[in-house]
DNA sequence: ATAGGGTTAG
């Protein structure tokens, strides 16, 4: 054989993960690395200086912090680097309070903090206001501020906690002895966010010199802020766009919903990424364009193009958004076909996905295949199994969640709200109404109020829920008028549907669907010059606001209603199918009443 | 020689 011709078996085995180590830290493949780890053990280079900091950012990404701290701990003297490293990767695993743990061990024994050790603060603090305040008091003392790294980080880090963040950022910005372009383009970004595009505009007019990131800073600002044609003026003079410039423009074109401009710059651009791919796919999709956004995948696979995880999940969103079960179930196909385990960001993309197109069984078949699931894989699932009608499903997976030990949080309880208001089982909704402020701390939002009102009004408590609207700490919003009004029809209400009309003409949100409804309600009252007055206002607002539709995705096909529309080819006979349903269950209805 | 950092697109 020819075994003479081959190096020694340790100096190949040696030369081969060196070429892995040069690239360890941007290793995000969970099962390479676990082999190049071992063979690392075996050579005892998990002590060196220079492998230890690798290994754990490649833990961080690929999403194994506690391995990341074992891999720290073996190591008998950590030094700052190590260190650093360390508390990015907490910051990078969104575990702030280990970031915080990991500084104080440094504190204990010893180890100087530098510059990195705030910056990864700062990032694992991103989006609590209290926090940074504190930390920067601390970079403040210890002089950090000179690094021209950390108040920019600061700045934007301050622009992601609202309001209060944008003026400690400015503040920030305002006392830089030295700004670099950097500086400009993260207070830029910061404007912009705040919605004070204007003020960014203006400050990117001023700031001394632009790079590609300024203009593309500025050119998302605009979209973002839906100017886009201002977006588009600026575009045309930006001196070098990259695809970033592009892909923002594209995005703001998809969003207006002006497909003929997205198109005509994606098909002029000269250099495509995923990135553009996904969001003219994304854009198609949001719409409910399936034949569009169908036959761009088809290209962009033709083009060797494959989805990463930021696509797949990206399309999916889009999918739910409209209900397009074809093409999120295509998604599906190639993501199962790159033979990588079920990530919980994509599963809980999937699961959203399979409800929201009401394919309840798929949807659990994925949740299920979620190895590690969390609060949004649970919510998602809850939510998908109440809004679908399976209320008792939904409470019981609510059950098996707090049994697993996840805390719910406000997503939870509008799900499980949702369960009961489908099952109205009005005693248990009032219980956990009750439950999650007391039990968990949590505040109702509108949300909760609604589902509380719209459940209450289902169960033919009319003025509960109509007082229950008026007391509630916020202004009732013309969806949860119109579940009254909706109530008020099945419970044929007609004192209680007159007020609420009041209420919706007051605040300016009433439609021609709330008319046809109060119409429908004093004709079932026999109260005709009541329906006649409806019916002459209906006419006066016309179609000035454009009524709501649904659609549903059938073999392809996308069906879609208006209310009072027979446009179907089928339309009879839906028609006579839903006249059917309807006795059958007034049928039911008198039959449980009889029992 | 070899290691941690900030701004823009899905």
């Amino acid at each position: 054989m020819s075994g003479h011709l081959s190096p020694p078996r340790f100096s190949s085995h040696r030369r081969f993960l060196e070429l892995k180590l040069s690239d360890l830290h941007k290793c995000s493949d969970l099962g390479s690395l676990l082999q190049i780890h071992s063979q690392i053990i075996r050579l005892g280079l998990h002590l060196d200086p220079f492998v230890a900091p690798k290994l754990i950012t490649a833990y961080s990404l690929c999403r194994r912090p506690s391995a990341a701290a074992a891999v720290f701990d073996l190591v008998p003297n950590p030094n700052s680097h190590l260190f650093n490293t360390l508390i990015r990767a907490f910051s990078h695993n969104s575990l702030p309070s280990l970031s915080f743990l990991a500084l104080s061990r440094m504190q204990l024994s010893a180890i100087p903090v530098d510059s990195f050790t705030y910056h990864f603060l700062l990032k694992s603090s991103m989006g609590i206001l209290r926090r940074l305040e504190v930390i920067q008091a601390h970079i403040v003392k210890l002089g950090f501020l000179s690094d021209i790294f950390i108040p920019n980080t600061l700045i934007d880090c301050y622009s992601k906690v609202g309001e209060a963040g944008i003026i400690a950022a400015r503040k920030v910005f305002d006392e830089m002895p030295m700004k670099d372009v950097v500086s400009w383009n993260s207070m830029i970004a910061a404007l912009a966010r705040a919605g004070e595009i204007w003020d960014a505009k203006q400050m990117f007019d001023e700031m001394p010199e632009r790079d590609t990131v300024s203009w593309n800073t500025m050119l998302d600002g605009f979209v973002k802020s839906g100017e886009v044609d201002s977006a588009f003026d600026l575009f045309r003079k930006i001196p070098d766009r990259n695809v970033v410039s592009w892909s923002t423009m594209l995005s703001g074109y998809c969003k207006k919903g002006d497909f003929e401009m997205a198109r005509l710059l994606f098909d002029k651009m000269p250099v495509r990424n995923l990135v553009p791919w996904t969001i003219m796919i994304s854009g198609y999709a949001e719409k409910g364009l399936a034949a569009e956004a169908s036959s761009l995948l088809d290209r962009m696979e033709n083009a060797g193009l494959v989805p990463d995880s930021a696509a797949t999940i990206s399309i999916l969103t889009a999918c739910s958004e409209s209900g397009l079960l074809a093409l999120g179930k295509r998604i599906h196909t190639a993501a199962k076909k790159k033979k990588q385990n079920l990530t919980t960001q994509i599963g809980n993309a999937l699961v959203c996905m399979y409800s929201k197109c009401g394919d309840l069984d798929d949807s659990w078949i994925v949740f299920n295949e979620i190895l590690v699931k969390d609060l949004v894989s649970w919510n998602s699932m809850l939510q998908g199994l109440a809004m679908n009608g399976q209320g008792k499903r939904a409470l019981e997976l609510f059950a098996s969640m707090k049994e697993e030990g996840i805390t719910p949080d406000r997503v939870t309880f509008i799900g499980v709200l949702c369960a009961c208001n489908h099952i109205g089982l009005i005693k248990e909704a009032r219980w956990h109404f009750a439950s999650m402020k007391k039990d968990y701390g949590i505040i109702p939002e509108i949300e909760h109020y609604g589902c509380m009102i719209d459940l209450l009004g289902r169960g033919g408590l009319l003025m509960e829920a109509y007082s229950l609207a008026k007391t509630m700490p916020f202004e009732a919003n013309a969806i949860i008028w119109g579940s009254i009004l909706n109530s008020c029809q099945v419970h044929n209400n007609v004192s209680i549907a007159e007020r609420i009309v009041d209420e919706l003409i007051d605040m300016e949100g009433i439609d021609t669907g709330d008319i046809a409804i109060i119409s429908n309600i004093y004709a079932s009252a026999g109260r005709w010059d009541g329906m006649a007055k409806a019916r002459m206002k209906m006419k006066d607002m016309g179609k000035q606001k454009q009524a709501g539709s649904s659609w549903i995705e059938i073999d392809d096909a996308v069906h879609e209603f208006t209310v009072g529309d027979r446009m179907h080819h089928q339309a009879d006979r839906i028609l006579k199918m839903i006249d059917r349903l309807g006795k059958h269950l007034k049928h039911l209805g008198s039959a449980v009443e009889a029992a």
